[in-house]
DNA sequence: AATAATTTTTAGATTAGTCTAAAAATTAAA
DNA sequence: TTTAATTTTTAGACTAATCTAAAAATTATT
């Protein structure tokens, strides 16, 4: 089922879910994915997998040759990049102007950024007065798919003393997201390091100089920082 | 290919469109609804209206006995006023906040009435600061569904010297709607009945005491107005 | 280098939604 | 009240996307 049958150039909302994902993992993982990852990534088995890919070769939107995995063509990568934008101009909407909360604003997303409309997403755009980063600092392209990645270390390579700005997260799930609203941490909050325990590498955090909390290490691998200054 | 398979309440977007086109169908055709009607809205073939018929009465959507008719269940209706609910909220979110004009937001309405998320429906509504019509003038359905029809009558009703407020269209398509933006006539804009010719029904008018225009009875009919004071 | 384990692909089936062509039912006309 | 025209339904086929089970290719281990 096509969204739109009068153009050829259209993808169907599963078409653009695999390339998204697809982008995503060579984002992490490196340059050629994996059947199995994809199908890890899209929660579906390898079969359904295999079918997609020699659909998406056939459109030229993915470089695919059996058994020796996938790159995105130029096409497939700029299609990538306009459903993530959409989706974080989304999320940016939802937070800002409907006063969503961060950890309630994916799911929508989801479904928002497979809205065809290169108005809407231009408009959209303008109206939140052009975002560099979405309610979780992650960065959104650009309306020529042009993307900026800012460079922050996870939080738990900084050292005692160090005093730094939260700007992302690793793990997007609600439950982290709830669990960092209820420590008091937020993007732009500032975090110094007081403490570093060396048995497993928790931190004792002073956050906005005004409450002090500690955080496993698995917490800290999941909080994006800079130095301060 | 369902949208969300976690929940039996829900439907594709083809079962809502057929809902919908269901709902409009009986509000202004009457109260049994035939395959072949269903078929042109549409634009579909009546074998694959019988087949989706067949569905929506599985699933207690409407009332279907072969050769017999559609009507909609109050489940089906509700759902349907759902559906024009989140399209009308649509139009006016494009409209008023994106400066979208009248003649460019249906397509993409179409497309996002099918957005789930009770949450981003409410929100959207507070938003626009609950609007009781859409940017065509047509009545929004409530968050319980009720929907309050303006009593308006075709322009081509009123008679000589009748000034009139003109309070919505019959005739959606962006052609009609850019014929009115160049003939100056927009939603709530006054309309005096200068003189009526006798031949053809066509009308001399007056557009907010500005500028005098003749319209034909084929533009007359898709007019919606109502007596001034 | 041969065998075992893993990954990937094929084969075949299923479901939603669509189509055309033909059969059946209803409605209109003679 | 038969016959003709129209409407509606069935039958059978197609596509996109999915699945399971089995075959083939690749990679890892002895
Ligand atoms: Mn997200
Ligand atoms: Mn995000
Ligand atoms: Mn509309
Ligand atoms: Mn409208």
């Amino acid at each position: 089922m096509y969204i739109c049958s009068k153009f050829s150039t259209m993808q169907s909302f599963t078409e653009e879910n695999y390339l998204k994902a697809i982008y995503k993992l060579i984002e992490q993982e490196g340059d050629v994915i994996t059947t199995n990852a994809i199908a890890e990534k899209m929660r579906t088995k390898a079969a359904s997998v295999t079918d997609m890919l020699k659909r998406l070769a056939d459109k030229k939107l993915i470089h695919y040759k059996k058994y020796q995995g996938v790159t995105l063509t130029s096409k497939g990568e700029k299609i990538a990049l306009s459903i993530i934008r959409k989706h974080r101009l989304w999320e940016m909407f939802l937070v800002e102007k409907l006063h969503f909360k961060w950890d309630e604003v994916h799911e929508v997303a989801e479904q928002l950024e497979h809205i065809n409309s290169d108005k809407l997403v231009e408009q959209l755009d303008k109206f939140l007065s052009y975002p560099k980063i979405d309610p979780h600092g992650d960065p959104i392209p650009d309306a020529k798919g042009k993307l900026t990645i800012p460079k922050s270390n996870l939080l738990s390579k900084f050292n005692k003393h160090d005093v730094c700005i939260m700007t992302g997260v690793v793990d997007h799930s609600s439950g982290f997201l709830q669990y960092l609203d209820k420590a008091g941490i937020a993007l732009g909050c500032e975090i110094k390091i007081k403490d570093v325990v060396e048995f497993d590498r928790s931190l004792r955090v002073v956050i906005n100089k005004e409450h002090t909390i500690f955080i496993s290490n698995d917490v800290a691998k999941n909080i994006l920082a800079i130095l301060k200054k």
